[in-house]
DNA sequence: CATGAATGAGGATTCATTCAT
DNA sequence: GATGAATGAATCCTCATTCAT
């Protein structure tokens, strides 16, 4: 169990979401483990003890965050999505897109989530679901896009590009970790070109 | 200091390989955070206090295993320079490299690592000081490549380059910790495209 | 930061009592460094981790006792300059003072902060620090003793002369400590003579 | 028992006196507490094992040094024993004894002893009987001093003017101890002013 | 609903001491 | 005699969690 009954449940959402946003700004301060229980009812609050109404353990509140995290990346699709053309806003938007994952605001919290990954099985599994659910979301891009242009769209091309996509972003965050003196300009030219091989191709 | 001087080299090189791998194995299943200094002792079968005679800190546990990353990945550019055409040769290699990073026995380590990294500064500056002569390394070799095709070798378009084909291979290991049934064939396709655009372009 | 806020100010300060009171027990017993927390916890009747909230380290515990010296000297004094004649004073109440200084219960403390100054830099800067506000109090006393009866109030004789008279009173906390059976009316008399010569000359 | 049987009692004696050296520069260096048994063997040439050949533990070591100590001690009292009127010669030479007392060289040790002495029961016997010893061997010289004078030698008298002579330098050494910036020259004045009092009346 | 006082298990690390060689 | 590898108990301190109020 998760969360215990409460009187006024609106009140209860109110409060469970002031744990989230300040846990958001602690783990991106200290870590998931770096940041105490203490640190968090500070930035929300409220005491302590109370945090334990609204989440089982420290745990529950990774989980939720991890949870959360989903719909920011839902909504980064969507706003691919609602272009004319996709697959060339991928391309078009490179700069930002690069600019955006190398900025620590963005990869710390990622790189916290799979970090806990490897020694929480519970949020392994939240966090591959997650995954899945993202992947199914942009996959169906994918798939339209190409179809417009009438390239294959088998399930191995289509699962192959994606994850490979998918793979570019995410390892620019380790990047960025790894040198911090990053050639960005050089980085967004060579992202265009691997985006346009692996999209259009 | 490091390690404590030794009076038999042999046998304290065996008893810091029994840490080591004892720690491996440990560090896989729990983490670096989550994997106590007492787990590793039990593991490696001696005291958890005698385990400072070989290594200064459960840092310099984790550090070793940065060394060796550094190792491993130096053999695989060395592997590659000693080809007659290097560029050619990764493009050609692509199925042998994307399934070696997809294995977790691969991962697993250098993504402990990368987590430590971000928190734990003296961890991060090691990490990124061996980045940095990995990347050194791999930089000339794509540099030598490339000036035998009479491709662009400007500072810019060479560390784009590199560090884009770093990030895929980075990202790929990113991929198999959340996605664990990895489109392996699809992927390789995706790879390979990728790679001859980002190396003969 | 040397203690948490507390919400009721009155149970904190009974909490922080009774540690004081446990560790001073057990500073006595076993000294500063023999005393493990997890024997004052037991003494002061409240779990070790709890103590920490009231005391940053265990070195704020020892810095406490070091105030409540100052507090105690300080007060000495007091009674000291309130007289008629503080020259004078000193000298009569040689017998209560000698009796006071070699009473274990004085002493024993006030030794272990010295012993622990003498290898741990930050209680030797809190100690320096006490020790500089009572010299500071003991020598105006002085000064205006010594005017009053036109005698020398260069620096180097106040200094000297102050110095000196502590060093009596120091000195003979060591003796305590060395001797138990101190021949206490003969050192009375010695007292005496050697403080009239010192604050009369 | 402190120490095994040995085949060359000659050799041991050596050896136990290489420990005992090597002690007093890691004690002065680190304390009692803070000097590891490992650390005094480096200094002593010889391995940690070893040493427990000689002595049954790190508080036999410090034991036999405190024994050593007093030695040391004695040897000053013959100095002045060793002169035309021995009385007089305490306040002659009040300069260098003064100065010597201040030097941390010389009251490193014993503040190191007397805050052995607060938690080891063995040490403090020691450290008393040590005491015991000089005390009586300083007690001879100054009956013989102030019945050359044909001044009370009552034991009272006696024992009263000797304990404060003591008090006053082994006060000294706290006082160095807490206010390094000691006026000097004021205090050689204050120290004559006392002695003569204490020696002559 | 809300507090924060209190617990206690668990962490890394140190070090006197033992003992096989 | 001599070594140093090996032990394991003990240290301070942190922090998720509980619970009386």
């Amino acid at each position: 169990m998760t969360e215990k009954r409460h009187i006024d449940p609106e009140r209860a959402a109110t409060r469970r979401r002031q744990v989230l946003d300040a846990a958001a700004t602690c783990f991106r301060r200290s870590g998931f483990h770096g940041a105490s229980m203490s640190e968090i009812s500070k930035a929300a609050g409220m005491s302590a003890g109370h945090i334990y109404n609204y989440f089982a353990s420290k745990d529950a509140i990774i989980a939720a965050f991890v949870e959360d995290n989903v719909a920011r990346v839902m909504e980064l699709i969507g706003n691919i999505e609602s272009q004319a053309d996709p697959l060339q806003a991928i391309v078009d938007d490179v700069e930002t897109s690069v600019r955006n994952n190398i900025d620590p605001e963005h990869w710390a919290l990622p790189l916290e989530i799979f970090a806990e990954s490897s020694r929480n099985p519970v949020i392994a599994a939240l966090s591959q679901d997650a995954d899945r659910r993202t992947r199914a979301r942009f996959r169906a891009l994918l798939k339209a896009g190409r179809e417009k242009y009438g390239l294959a769209v088998d399930d191995n091309t289509l699962d192959g590009r994606m994850e490979t996509v998918i793979s570019l972003f995410q390892g620019l965050q380790l990047r960025a970790l790894h040198n911090p003196g990053l050639p960005i300009p050089g980085m967004i030219d060579s992202f265009r070109i691997a985006l346009k091989a692996l999209l259009f191709n």
